[in-house]
DNA sequence: TAAAACTATGAACGTCATACACAGTAGCTC
DNA sequence: GAGCTACTGTGTATGACGTTCATAGTTTTA
């Protein structure tokens, strides 16, 4: 067949697409609990937590037994991090606008609940069915909107990177990053006094300049949800011209 | 003193403040010695590569010799991350859109040429100085757009994500991801076929129509520069209607 | 009933980060 | 210059981890 083609192993086993046997006993598991197991693991006790033996344990089950349904940890990290991910919101009838609003804020609150995707997502595009039900529905909220199938897909990356980018920015600087914790950074002003006291004014006019009159103060700046909808808003705004551009082109063309 | 503080310990370190002794043996090495050897093995073979053993065999030394001048591997990652990073260019006197646009490839290629930057890079807040460099200098560039700091640096920071974002699509996609790469997945177009392939078209209706268009088909979409300037464009359209209204406002509050 | 196909197990290996005790070295104090 | 002290590099040891492999056990097929 001309199309027949061999896709990666943990891809083939994340739609279920492995060969099934009948022979000898029947598996006690399936990679969905593995996941699972994984998934409670990291929720619990952090990225670090998730070893092939802890999740062998939680699943009574010897550790090397996993390797009957994983290739390798990685492929258990790339299954995990894809379904740990929710079912995206619908579109329903919303504004495309307001539709991308809720879905990149989905997205990144997704990486707050489990800041350990953070760490475990793989920076490749994304072939598992959550993501891509995600990446689906906002092509289909972006249908009437005259944009091309490759200008949606871009969007959604930008998207997905802002959310990542602001989940990461939050979590780093909010709380929660063991390194700076503790050294007793416990959120965006201390961040800002540490780096007032290492900057050096010559090197670094506009920064020192900016943390002298403490911008970081209060939070501002960063970590609240008006710097979240700052950047998305930016993004939007973007989106927003090129469409009315598409648009005018379309108008000009048919004219 | 009132604003005695302490520092994380690779953040006084990668400032220089540790406290220097006069006794003892002069230390063989230092840690820009030793993260320069790390950076070098990362260059050659990737992060993974990087192992205590094998960074204190670069540098002729047994491998606990690096726990003098490094608290752990941790550390040293963090530090390799910043110093890895090249000074910024300067602004001199381009408009702030141009030296923007500049910053912001600049900071990607830099996650092009170094791979294993995308994996090293610290999700939390930059607090090496180069990176801060970095953001100094596009403070500056800002400097007479009206944002206040707190802008600026949130402006920075999705700047930043951008640039992280689309290294890693172009690195995954257009090659270099082992994962995909054993399976024959070369680019985005054979990324494209394995999606057309897997994806049922009624559950991902937008999807697997544009799949099977063949959006990805001779790189469309993705990977070539255009796609970069896709997005880097949306952002600094935002930012520009955000300086601009700025500057109506500040006209207003003083007419 | 025998073969075949598949599953789970336990032992073993190599790698790695890290802790610790020790030996050697250079400045400081008297 | 003697001896103390603080500091540097080494070697050994440990425990965790990912992964391989031969083996024993189990279910279906012939």
């Amino acid at each position: 067949m001309a199309h027949e083609r061999s896709l990666p192993p943990e891809v083939e086993r994340m739609w279920g697409r492995e060969p099934v046997s009948r022979r000898g006993p029947r598996p006690r598991l399936d990679l969905a609990r593995i996941a699972a197991a994984a998934i409670d693991i990291a929720d619990a006790e952090g990225l670090a937590g998730v070893s092939m033996a802890s999740v062998a344990a939680r699943v009574r089950v010897a550790t090397t037994a996993l390797y009957r349904y994983v290739g390798s940890k990685e492929e258990l990290l790339t299954v995990m991090a894809d379904s740990a991910v929710p079912l995206p919101p619908e579109p329903g009838d919303l504004p495309w606008r307001d539709y991308l609003a809720l879905w990149t804020r989905g997205n990144r609150d997704i990486l707050l609940e489990r800041p350990w995707l953070l760490s475990a997502a793989r920076l490749s595009p994304p072939l598992g069915p959550r993501r891509l039900l995600w990446l689906d529905r906002l092509m289909t909220a972006l249908g009437g909107t005259g944009l091309d199938d490759g200008e949606k897909i871009n969007v959604a990356t930008t998207l997905t990177g802002y959310a990542l980018t602001d989940a990461a920015v939050v979590h780093g600087v909010g709380g929660g990053d063991p390194r700076l914790e503790e050294a007793g950074v416990k959120g965006a002003s201390d961040y800002g006094d540490v780096l007032a006291e290492v900057l050096d004014p010559e090197t670094y006019p506009a920064l020192s300049a900016a943390m002298r009159a403490g911008v970081l103060r209060g939070a501002v700046g960063w970590v609240d949800d008006e710097d979240f909808l700052f950047g998305l808003n930016l993004l939007l705004d973007g989106i927003e011209a090129l469409i009315a551009r598409r648009a005018s082109e379309g108008r000009a063309d048919r004219g």
